[in-house]
DNA sequence: GGTTGGCACTCTATAGATGAGAGTGCTAAC
DNA sequence: GTTAGCACTCTCATCTATAGAGTGCCAACC
């Protein structure tokens, strides 16, 4: 993961990397661009102002700060945010309270199991005062323990797909000639005998068996329309991880000063529109089960480049995975935000062990 | 409805009324003030300047126009606006190819119903270029077709209720005392032979019976306790509609000059954020079927007092119901907004119409 | 009497000018 | 290597002047 890393001579002396430590805590709380004095009165460094604005100046050559204009304090860059969180920054767990109240949150959903990943989102959101993001569990190839086909009017079915971990996806279905109640349920019975305990691959082959049933059978007409639609709805589930991504607590980040343009904030939102881009990091996240950091333009899209990422996955490589996060301005408390992130992606996945044992 | 309407002396004259129409209709389309002169060429008016001026300012004692400041042109005030709606304005008819690409898109969603009221929202944000909105019908006293309990891990069930409609309601149930396959399933039957077919509330008095059941009974106790769950899952479902109001186009309305200061733009978002106030939409607008349109300071929450609203009710009064709208600055494009409206919501009802039949 | 041209008036928006302040970079001395 | 001193640069807030838009009013007109 060296990603736009410094490219520079020697390595930071002790006495460098403090001062950037400092600029860069300074930068962070206050938004306001740092200076020499400003960091020998505060953070009482026993060397002159004109020392450190020497040594500001090597961090600047360096690529770590940055100067808006001539007579401005530093911004740190951000490469001198990714020096920070590798090595900088001290990770801050999320305190015993804050633990207590967002694992009391979760025993307030009762185990709607659906509905966890907004949760993490919101809590997320209001713990780190930016907004939160997570995506559902995504589960790999899930296997199929039953059909149900309801009817509904007389011209409509609902076609019920129970998956192995007791999630569900239902869908309408026309009954396009007339059908009795009767057929209805034998047809269920078919579907049930030849792909309930399949997984979804497995279903599509033996989907192709019906086709060459009989065509004038009306029960085993339904039987292949309800088989599509049952693996289209899979696959499009498959799919839909992503696309539902939740977010919560854009109002935050809203308040945020480096917003204060609106122009600005609308590429925050366009940002989080991109779900092409949150897919690529889906997988990332993921695959290799770290928790992760994009920062400002180290997300490909352009219009992330005043946003930083913390990103944790949740879930079991092996059934279902998704994932949590955190999205701020650059100027992001990343001790905090990590040590959030990795607690609340360390609940989902005790959650997701439950379900999935 | 007659909601801050004029409070004044004569009725406007046609010409009056045309005019207030022009400045209406203009400052929409620019989002400038509109001056006297500007009007007498842009519309061709048979009349000087000083004569429009004339009327402007009888326009302004009738509190339907304002001036931002002495030598500004005119704007509209939200009793302007609420004039317009009501009498000035000609109702735009979607366009034919819109009602075709808007019926296509619902074509699409292949009847995954409780899907459809997030397109919808999404709809009416492209066609209006506003933000669109819209709840989820509520169920009016659903009836309860079946539960299923199914077994997940060795602890913990998954509880399933399906509905009349066929919508569906899942949740997890720990099993305290470890329990059996065969135990679910006669939990399962029993609890179907005593509350299939029951309303919420009948299910509830019949839930009391088993309270009497002997203690040391484990299927009677996990009856109890599916039931229970159960219960409160469907009261829970019955409040959530406007929980789950659902918006999207929300970028468009960012664009407006008008939040160009994205402190206005917050109080909009935190407008979206105030349940409670569409929760009263709620009722309001699916009581007595018709569109409504809440101008600017009509809406009672200080926030919204620079957007208005167009909702639209869908379903079925005795079954299902919901509402679906266009949240757009006052300076809506109410013609348009109101006939996408009327479309996207006769639209819906269709679909639930198909339903609940 | 309604309509109109003329005109003074008001207010905004824009640009330029000014000065204070913050912070830098450099240098010579310690 | 560190420091004090100082010139320099750039921003930001304030102020002034000016152009322009639009009004409101009035006297004259049809």
């Amino acid at each position: 993961m060296t990603r736009g890393i410094r490219r520079s001579s020697g390595p930071l002396d002790q006495r460098a990397q403090a001062i950037l430590r400092a600029v860069i805590e300074e930068y962070i709380t206050s938004a306001v661009p740092v200076g020499s004095q400003m960091l020998v009165e505060r953070y009482r460094l026993q060397v002159s102002s004109a020392t450190v604005r020497a040594i500001l100046a090597e961090l600047e050559t360096e690529g770590l700060l940055s100067h808006p204009h001539t007579s401005a304090g530093r911004v740190p860059t951000d490469a001198g945010y990714r020096f920070y969180v590798e090595g900088l920054m001290g990770e801050v767990p999320l305190s015993p309270i804050e633990q207590l109240t967002i694992r009391h949150q979760f025993g307030q959903v009762e185990f709607a199991s659906d509905q966890w990943f907004r949760l993490a989102a919101t809590t997320l959101a209001t713990a780190t005062r930016s907004a939160g993001i997570a995506t559902p569990a995504k589960p790999r190839a899930a296997q199929i323990r039953r059909f149900e086909l309801i009817m509904i009017g007389d011209r409509m079915a609902s076609l019920i797909i129970v998956l192995n971990e007791g999630t569900l996806k239902q869908t309408l279905l026309a009954l396009e000639p007339a059908t009795t109640e009767k057929e209805l349920e034998e047809a269920a019975r078919r579907l049930n005998a030849s792909c309930a305990g399949r997984s979804a691959a497995d279903v599509a082959e033996h989907l192709r068996w019906f086709d060459q049933a009989p065509s004038d059978d009306a029960v085993f007409a339904l039987v292949r329309r309800a088989g599509d639609r049952a693996l289209r709805l899979l696959r499009e589930f498959d799919a839909a991880s992503v696309e539902q991504l939740f977010s919560d607590g854009l109002l935050n980040v809203m308040a945020a000063p480096e917003f204060a343009s609106s122009e600005k904030l609308r590429r925050v939102f366009e940002a989080l529109e991109n779900r092409i881009y949150f897919a690529e990091l889906f997988d990332a996240v993921t695959i290799d089960g770290g928790l992760r950091v994009y920062i400002g333009r180290e997300n490909r899209p352009d219009e992330m480049a005043d946003v930083s990422l913390v990103l944790g996955p949740y879930g079991r490589p092996g059934s279902a995975v998704g994932f949590v996060g955190v999205l701020g301005p650059t100027r992001l408390r990343y001790p905090q935000a990590i040590g959030t992130v990795r607690f609340v992606s360390g609940l989902m996945n005790d959650l997701v062990d439950h379900l999935y044992t």
